[in-house]
RNA sequence: GCCCUCGUAGCUCAGCAGGAUAGAGCAAGUCAUUCCUAACGACUAGGUCGGAGGUUCAAUUCCUCUCGAGGGUGCCA
């Protein structure tokens, strides 16, 4: 990869003028080294300013270092050198360089950008488990959870991408309180329909009727409730626990569809009931062992100042007498995680005096269970409605022995809906909530997809659904989508007959197909060294080599994007890439035709295009939005 | 009150492990099209990077304070 190149030659060039004594007070150097595009397309392509980062601890100017540092610099493969402004050193790559750069592209194909199988080698072995959306299976996924899905499956995609072994994990919270609210609002629903109550009598703490009569239709709940339908049967708590499993399975179903219209799939769909309640080792499931495990676990406890006895030496505040005691505790007959000891603002509640587990417990067996599956970095993609829980969750996790760092959390920020102009917040309340289904009937996967995902995740963001509607130039995704059915279709027309405009007479095609697939497969795959000559002021202007350069420096900036994107978990960095790319290829294919240009200067171009289209498809696969061959 | 995010052009957003003249798209205005898809392109205009201090050779980027927006702060999930 160039930067890493680059950082090479940098750190050697920077060791000899060490060895020199060329670099002042500088004794040794192993810093990262940073390599950056240059903004400024006049200074270079390649802006080096380690130069300036040196200069302190060298007592020398920074200029006087880049001069040092480029005399044992040797980049004469890659391009040429220059010092500007306070110290920068700037390389100019050369065609031969950049033509070698581009055949990886067409060597690598879908898999450019890709981690190769050398460079995953030299990773550490982690595995990591994606935990995202993770609704309550009682009702819609609402543009919140579209938010969460997106962002998640794409950086679950672009981890892969990045070489690294990802899990994703669909969290279903099919126990508790919230199940036995809806047991209550699908037993009243059905009530309804059969005619025993009326909707006056809906429980006004049940989940919204509207939702509950959406998926609890009369053909799917009588052929399930057959034998209970009759006033009394349907009244008894039996059916109430018929209803609501049924309507836990049917909200499960709607979402697992929903996500799978938008291509968000997940490895495994893990059933808090099924896996942390119902598996029993001697007779207790995973929650009442966690529970145990903290027991187990003991906390130094410090009894401050008020035995301390006034002197010379006693220090306020420190602690006389520490002692061991439980992580767990109880207290007014709950039992308490010592969360404060963890970093915790204060301790919380596991077990409620009523006997129940809190959502706490259930989620610290969870997370307990994720490391005992295997995995080792978790990354919950979580609302960030559920910042509270942050500590209370890291500091149990290092209770149990596991270093709090091993789980990142990402908290996604609301979404609103600007529809007509007008901004509106999603409130429950009034009835605002814009639901993920809706909105795919209306813009379709790949805008959706794309907006979700154009913009960090701790960014409260704006769907403006007008916007998104567009199917023309407005609208990004289509700006991004069109740049490679452009590029799709030069080829479909190298190998179409032609129409003469003068005389109306048909002209055979550029290529025969096979001749276009032997250029793409072969000849291109292959570093024939004349880009030099053709990318030249003998073919080109100079707006257009400014337009070439750039192009090909965006194109070949894909896996080192990848990785950078990966490591801070911003697949938002793949959206903006692809916007400017796209932009780039417009610009190119308006400077620059491809057929009816001199066969030479044509494949150059073609070379062009051919990685474009690429380039543009494997970004957008990162995405999961589809590169269509024509629009 | 305390904690966490965010504040960059009229709008939506980039840029920020400090670096050269802060960038895109939309909206506004001008121009361009016999030719591979105009769902394109070129140009103009639009900014005290919320405000005030501090650290630094250098701050939109880091620190402190402050103002504004949102979220959290339950024996809810």
């Amino acid at each position: 990869m160039l930067s890493s190149k680059i950082r090479n030659l940098f750190q050697i060039a920077i060791n000899k003028a060490i060895a020199a004594s060329d670099l002042g007070e500088l004794k040794s150097f192993s810093d990262y080294i940073d390599v950056e595009r240059c903004k400024n397309p006049d200074h270079g392509d390649i802006a080096v300013s380690i130069a300036l980062k040196l200069s302190r601890e060298a007592k020398l100017a920074p200029v006087k270092i880049a001069q040092s540092i480029v005399k044992h610099l040797d980049v004469v493969a890659i391009g040429d050198i220059s010092i500007a402004g306070p110290g920068f050193i700037n390389i100019r790559l050369n065609w031969d360089f950049l033509e070698s750069a581009l055949v990886e592209i067409h060597q690598e194909k879908d898999n450019y950008g890709r981690l190769s199988k050398e460079a995953r080698a030299d990773m550490e072995p982690h595995r990591f488990l994606i935990e995202y959306v993770s609704a309550n299976p009682t009702g819609n996924l609402h543009l919140g959870h579209g938010r969460q899905a997106v962002l998640g499956n794409s950086l679950a995609r672009l981890l892969d991408w990045a070489g690294y072994d990802v899990s994703s994990e669909f969290y279903i919270n099919d126990a508790g309180v919230q199940i036995e609210k809806l047991s209550l609002s699908a037993q009243a629903a059905i009530q309804i329909q059969e005619g025993h109550i009326t909707k006056e009598n809906y429980p006004v703490d049940a989940y919204p009727l509207d939702s509950m009569l959406d998926v609890l239709k009369p053909e799917i709940y009588k052929a399930k409730l057959k034998g209970y339908l009759d006033a009394a049967s349907l009244a008894g708590d039996q059916a109430k626990e018929i209803a609501g499993k049924l309507a836990k399975s049917l909200f499960l179903d709607l979402q697992k569809k929903v996500l799978a219209d938008i291509e968000v799939h997940f490895d495994t769909w893990y059933s808090e009931n099924e896996n942390l309640h119902q598996v029993k080792i001697n007779d207790k499931n995973k929650i009442e062992l966690i529970c145990e495990t903290l027991k187990a676990v003991k906390v130094k406890q410090e009894d401050v100042t008020e035995h301390h006895e006034a002197g010379e030496n006693a220090e306020i505040g420190v602690p006389l007498h520490a002692h061991e005691v439980s992580a767990v505790y109880e207290e007014d007959s709950a039992l308490w995680f010592r969360a404060k000891s963890f970093g915790d603002e204060r301790d919380r509640v596991l077990r409620k005096s009523q006997g129940m587990f809190t959502y706490l417990a259930g989620d610290i067996a969870y997370h307990k269970d994720k490391f005992d599956r295997g995995f080792d970095k978790l990354i919950n993609v979580w609302g960030s409605d559920h910042h509270g829980q942050e500590l209370g969750i890291r500091g149990a996790i290092q209770a149990i022995g596991y270093n709090p760092d091993q789980l990142e959390l990402i908290f996604i920020q609301l979404v609103s809906v600007k529809e007509d102009g007008v901004e509106k917040k999603m409130s429950k309340r009034k009835g605002t909530i814009v639901n993920v289904d809706e909105l795919l009937a209306e813009v379709g996967k790949d805008a959706l997809r794309f907006f979700l995902v154009d913009s960090q995740a701790n960014n409260r963001m704006v769907f403006d659904l007008a916007l998104a509607q567009k199917h023309d130039k407005d609208n990004p995704v289509y700006y991004i989508q069109y740049a490679h059915a452009r590029s799709a279709s030069i080829f479909r027309n190298l190998v179409s007959p032609r129409i003469n405009i003068v005389d109306n007479t048909e002209e055979a095609a550029i290529f025969e197909v096979d001749e276009l697939e032997r250029l793409l497969n072969e000849e291109f795959k292959t570093f024939s060294a004349n880009f030099k000559k053709l990318f030249s002021d003998e073919y080109h202007s100079e707006e257009q080599l400014k337009t070439i350069r750039s192009l090909v420096l965006e194109l070949i900036e894909l896996p080192k994007l990848v990785i950078d994107a990966a490591d801070i978990r911003a697949p938002y960095k793949i959206s903006v890439y692809l916007k400017n790319l796209a932009s780039l290829f417009h610009q190119f294919y308006n400077e620059n035709r491809i057929i009816g240009e001199n066969e030479e200067v044509m494949k150059a171009r073609l070379s062009l295009v051919a990685a474009s289209k690429i380039v543009i498809k494997n970004a957008l696969s990162i995405l999961a939005i589809s590169a269509p061959e024509k629009m």
